[in-house]
DNA sequence: AGACTAAGCGGAAGGAGCTCCGCTACAGGA
DNA sequence: TCCTGTAGCGGAGCTCCTTCCGCTTAGTCT
């Protein structure tokens, strides 16, 4: 009995669907990387593409859905780290934990890739972006870090970490490419 | 008449469709960036699809073929700079001018894209990072870049250039981008 | 000139992401 | 409990890139 804006409840099958899809989706991406077709999810959790879709208007969406949780620890983490760390080392330990889920199969990667592109869910996307606003304002508070910084423009420049090329080494490479980046954050001293 | 490996010269009509493939492909990246279909040219062009494919076996290898002489240009470019230039603003006129292909339509930043993901062919990946590294190794040798910086880690870091999402203030971005990586490139003085 | 042969051609077909729209069945009111 | 309006469903079908393979034909050898 509310006026204008009121809306009817979520149907009980729509909630189920959509509940549905994320675990095929999970197991799908973890099984097999992105390398799994829409219409085979859908198929797999029993309901047409056009509901798949319905819940999830892009692949990407999907995927974002999927990893929603670990996004949500990563962007929990950066104030954690600046609790226990210099701002400086809590940048690195947090683009350390960044670089790791960009090896991932096709996780978090994807998503924040997506979202630099700014393609997908506003959510996730600003969930992140603050997190990393978080740590730059800490730093150049601190000093350490010039300041003014675009936590946008970091992002974008940190995506590499997700277009690293499969190798053994990945990880000593991702570590010498943030070297570099870090070195061009961090203020100058005159 | 010659022995072994002898192969028949290629014939005249082939020679011909790919001319014809790279012209009407050119004009149609022009017009519309990326959005032609490969059946689209082809058809353009008076040929089949498998034709065009056995051409270019990918789409990226067409746009490839058809910026061949802007990468060859760019390639060209660094030893030029070098000469007229502090082998820092050498470096920094360089990118600059890859941020300005970057920001086409379609260019060679899908071109170079595709190298760093080292899905296409050797050669435009090649001419590309040995540019880089005649910059990077100059400044090095002069002081004042970090010495044994990888070039392929560079070309992947400012790879961002042609990510950077379409805007009015695209160039000043790439501009705040550059600062931070090139700063990250500098010799540190102990 | 004629015949031989493989380089080259063409386009049907497959699998991808995504859209569209007529039908279904659930939530909420009577 | 039954009705009703609509949120939600399903899957045919569109376009795209790419593959495959039987046919054509330019180039060469006699």
């Amino acid at each position: 009995m509310m006026a204008g804006s009121e809306t009817r409840a979520t149907r009980s099958d729509a909630v189920e669907n959509r509940r549905q899809l994320i675990d095929v989706a999970r197991e799908a991406f973890v099984a097999s990387g992105d390398e799994v077709s829409m219409t085979g999810i859908a198929k797999q959790a029993g309901v047409g593409v056009g509901t798949l879709y319905r819940h999830f208007p892009t692949k990407e969406a999907l995927v974002l859905a999927v990893y929603q949780h670990e996004i949500e620890f990563l962007a929990g983490l950066a104030p954690m780290l600046l609790k226990q760390h210099q701002p400086l080392e809590a940048l690195r330990l947090w683009l350390d934990r960044l670089a790791h889920y960009g090896q991932m199969k096709y996780g978090v990667s994807a998503i924040i890739h997506a979202a630099s592109g700014m393609g997908a869910e506003r959510g996730a996307y600003d969930l992140i972006i603050t997190a990393i606003d978080t740590l730059l304002t800490a730093g150049a508070n601190a000093g350490v870090l010039k300041s003014g910084l675009d936590p946008d423009d970091v992002l974008l420049i940190v995506a590499f970490l997700w277009r690293i090329p499969p190798a053994p080494d990945v990880e000593r490479r991702a570590a010498r490419m943030l070297d570099i980046v870090m070195d061009g954050l961090v203020a100058k001293l005159d």
